[in-house]
DNA sequence: TGAAATGAGTTGCCCAGGCAAGTAATCCCG
DNA sequence: CGGGATTACTTGCCTGGGCAACTCATTTCA
């Protein structure tokens, strides 16, 4: 008998409803408005300023790009064009690893490193403004295992396919 | 003296770098895992489910197109196009507003409300495995007052530009 | 009342990203 | 040691969305 179990229906509910229409919103409209401050002031997207940022703060700012693209949140061909326009401006250079011919390394160059630091104080201005200004103590306390567990839930499903 | 503020140094401290790499995972990767399952299986994108889901959710299923593009946080070019792909599947109609002529109604078919029930069971599943079975019942409670926090105030940004 | 201003919606152009197919390097295993 | 799998990355094709410019309806106000 395998008729809708009792404790998961098919349907939110009400308050199940409100958490998940919040959410939607926020996934929306927040990188909208991040792309926004960004392509205005920088000429980047929020993504790839997360590239940069990502590729500043590994070993010698170098990177597999297997790797940079995990912990990017991006698929392979995504990145690899992203990394396209990066090289085209001088901020990264890629080049094959010798330890094994299959990898690439991707390198943040000098003038990488200083457009993610010219751009970086007015991001992180609106971040605060859009996420922590509105939020108190207590519920950013509250925040950052929940939104950890969904993450870490969203990545599995990704890779996992 | 305008220094920087002691309480807001132009940088996240750890505890706030973590709430921001998982909302920037959250932002990112959710919106790709819920296209993925809705593309395969319903052959319509995580952003045009919501449109139909709002649509369907007004008063005889029918609102006027500027007010669909903000509750569905769209820009209007944006809802315009989905609106052309939607009318040429037949699951809304779009007429001008006998009020006021500068409006448009758009009113979901009845092949349209059949394609939202027959999309919903397995989005609705989805959306359970992603967000809500990760979490414990008292990090629902606390996410959706923080959510709604932050969602508010990133429409406002969006509209007030 | 009529010309300018406002507001809703659409269109065209351009670019970014997904997917599937292709290339290249390495590994596996007889 | 050699040919087929596996893994990393790139490329081409197609679609979706942003922006700016346009059209059309309504309001404002001189």
């Amino acid at each position: 008998m395998m008729g809708r179990m009792d404790t998961q229906s098919p349907w939110l509910d009400d308050d199940q409803q409100a958490l998940w229409q919040a959410l939607l919103t926020v996934v929306i409209a927040l990188p909208a408005a991040l792309d926004r401050q960004l392509q205005r002031d920088a000429g980047i997207s929020n993504f790839e300023y997360g590239v940069l940022a990502q590729l500043s703060m590994a070993d010698e700012a170098t990177m597999r790009l297997s790797d940079l693209a995990r912990v990017s949140d991006s698929s392979q061909p995504r990145l690899s064009k992203v990394m396209d326009r990066f090289e085209a401006r001088d901020w990264v250079a890629r080049r094959p690893d010798p330890e094994d011919g299959r990898y690439t390394l991707a390198a943040l160059t000098e003038a990488g490193r200083q457009k993610l630091a010219e751009s970086a104080p007015e991001h992180v201005a609106q971040v605060r403004r859009l996420v922590f200004d509105p939020l108190s103590a207590a519920q950013r306390r509250h925040l950052t295992p929940a939104l950890t567990r969904i993450a870490a839930t969203v990545r599995r499903e990704l890779e996992g396919g």
